[in-house]
DNA sequence: GGTGCTTTAGTTAGCGCTAACATTACGGGC
DNA sequence: GCCCGTAATGTTAGCGCTAACTAAAGCACC
């Protein structure tokens, strides 16, 4: 009879990709070490970091996502909420959140959250799935009640783009109010003296931070707003239309729209041209945030926009940080980080019109 | 002295979450059954999956994904590719496909995908993130060449509202034809008799299905499609402004118009305004595809609805079938699916105006 | 009553990685 | 020379789950 070592080895895998063990073997090192060197610690000397980067690539190694959280004990789950009807918005930032949460092998949960929703029943769902941080786009990320719930229960969060961001929360923004500022110091350089703002809904904050831009480079230009040319309208194409008919039946038209979103300078777009106005001779009309419908309409839409997908990988890598901090225990200080936006020319702006 | 079964155990786990083993303690079973009753195997008596499913509820237990693909060897990886500047309709999908994959700890790599790109920098990339499948929304899921390079490697993809399903590929449709049969019809039924069509962009498949559902419905109430109605667009808003002056500038112009997109049904509705004609009771409008302009533009669009999200769904479950089909060796038969459509009615259709 | 089959449940080992500890190598101070 | 400290690497065990096997129980049939 043979002997008992003879135990068939019961295998489990086939063919399948190389392992850190395949690694070590091949650079001459442990397994650990290598787990070290994929992980950037510190304790390698170069030397042998080279050869084991060397095994990696030679044999095309990518670590196995699902064993590293096993073993790390790590298993981020982030859930994005969202309330948002704007889809161009939220697939911009999903592209974000995915690319930052792939590279971190942090889970995403996308869960659709409307406004009226109680807080039990949500905060239901986020156990469920386990959520550990908590990514708030507009408009949601300023929902006095929704930050309040998830500050109780101790959720990491993270604002995108709100205007006040909470001294709970993280928070990832542009500066609203510098970039209004910026787009009507544009409309001014370009000759305009007329220039008109239409307002976002005031319920976000936002809204008045953009207001306050418009008037600070009115006010730096030496001239006040002049209120009968700040419209109030509330982000949806609707009342862009009712907003800019208000303004072209003035007596003395505008010379220039400049409306808090680029589906109300739609709107404002399409009430010039049924009063027989060229945009952008007779009428310059620009925009704010750079969605689809800047570029869909015609002519296309002079906007401000906003990094997206940066703001969503960056707002994700703050809360996988904060994950973390939190796991070992440390506070983890809460950060407010501005990006910058970038004024977009297309071509609804022009010069002031001689009359 | 002490015996050796002393040695301290050392301990990773602090507080974290129930585990099988808690679960099957509980019930009084095996871990190995609760597994069995997690992935519904049939060998489970009803009394014990009861009790099981009994302790998984008390102990409020969710299963680790990272442990279940670790162990089971699972871990599919599906590549979304995308070219398309359609950003609501990604974000859509997104969101069909994030739910489906996180039901079956799927991973889910988003790339964008540049039309001219070489085949040979797509598939390294595929290769580097270890895809397994693809998902191709449109318009790239009409790409014959990107197709054909999936298939020589051997991937399976599903290909989403195609016009034209490979016989290599999975695919998830709805039956365009159909629809635009359907809308058409509607059109009729409110008395209009010169209907006009905006084509789209004739390199995708699904724009000649939807002239010919126009065409079916037409003849089926015995009267030809007029040359002179039928108008080309590509999807555009510019093309469809251009299109829809051409209709109106007609000697009998059309009192309906179909465009086979939202965006160019927008911009057929802004020229329409700009030639003073009131949206739906001079003119109907109406749209495809259901888009956030057709909810953004005033009056908001009678259009076609595609339900992306159940599209996006479906295809991925049938990307992880295959998966898991290939496997286990096994074929897996390549399947076509076509869901349903749904006609929304909004404001922009109307009655034949009697003239 | 024994043989063989099926159905249900349990055991064991191991997926690929890394935390925690162990070891080795080396350098400096007395 | 010896001890100790530190830096670099190795060893061991285990994260939570399930594949693959084993065992037990039930049943049918000769």
């Amino acid at each position: 009879m043979v002997e008992a070592g003879q135990t068939r080895k019961r295998r489990r895998r086939t063919q399948s990709a190389p392992t850190v063990a395949d690694v070590a073997r091949l650079a001459g090192v442990s397994p650990m070490t290598v787990s070290r060197v994929i992980n950037r610690e510190a304790s390698v000397v170069e030397a042998t970091r080279d050869k084991v980067r060397e095994a990696i690539r030679a044999l095309d190694y990518v670590p196995n996502a699902a064993a590293r959280s096993l073993a790390g004990g790590r298993q981020s789950r982030i859930a994005l909420l969202h309330s948002n009807p704007s889809a161009s918005y939220l697939s911009e930032f999903l592209v974000g959140t995915l690319q930052e949460a792939g590279a971190s092998d942090a889970q995403l949960v996308v869960e659709h959250c409307a406004g009226g929703e109680s807080a039990d029943v949500l905060a239901a769902k986020l156990d469920s799935h386990r959520v550990d941080a908590v990514l708030l786009p507009p408009p949601l990320c300023d929902d006095a009640a929704l930050l309040a719930v998830l500050r109780d229960r101790g959720l990491p969060m993270v604002q995108i783009a709100t205007g006040r961001a909470a001294d709970f929360a993280h928070a990832v923004t542009i500066d609203d109010e510098r970039a209004a500022h910026a787009m009507t110091r544009h409309l001014l350089a370009r000759g305009h003296e007329r220039i008109a703002f239409i307002t976002g809904d005031t319920n976000q904050t936002a809204s008045a931070l953009r207001l306050a831009g418009y008037r600070r480079a009115l006010g730096e230009a030496g001239r006040a707003a002049e209120p009968e040319l700040v419209v109030e309208g509330d982000f949806t194409y609707r009342s862009g239309l009712a907003a800019a008919e208000a303004l072209l039946a003035r007596p003395s038209p505008p010379t220039a729209i400049f409306a808090s979103n680029d589906d109300m300078a739609a709107a404002a777009s399409a009430v010039a041209h049924r009063h027989g106005l060229d945009v952008p001779r007779q009428l310059t009309i620009v925009g704010y945030d750079d969605t689809p419908i800047a570029t869909t309409v015609w002519p296309e839409l002079t906007t401000i926009r906003q990094p997206i997908q940066d703001m969503a990988r960056r707002g994700t890598q703050l809360l996988i940080a904060a994950i973390e901090a939190k796991r070992l225990g440390k506070a983890g200080s809460v950060r407010h980080e501005c990006l910058d936006f970038e004024l977009v020319l297309r071509e609804s702006d022009g010069d002031r019109p001689r009359d």
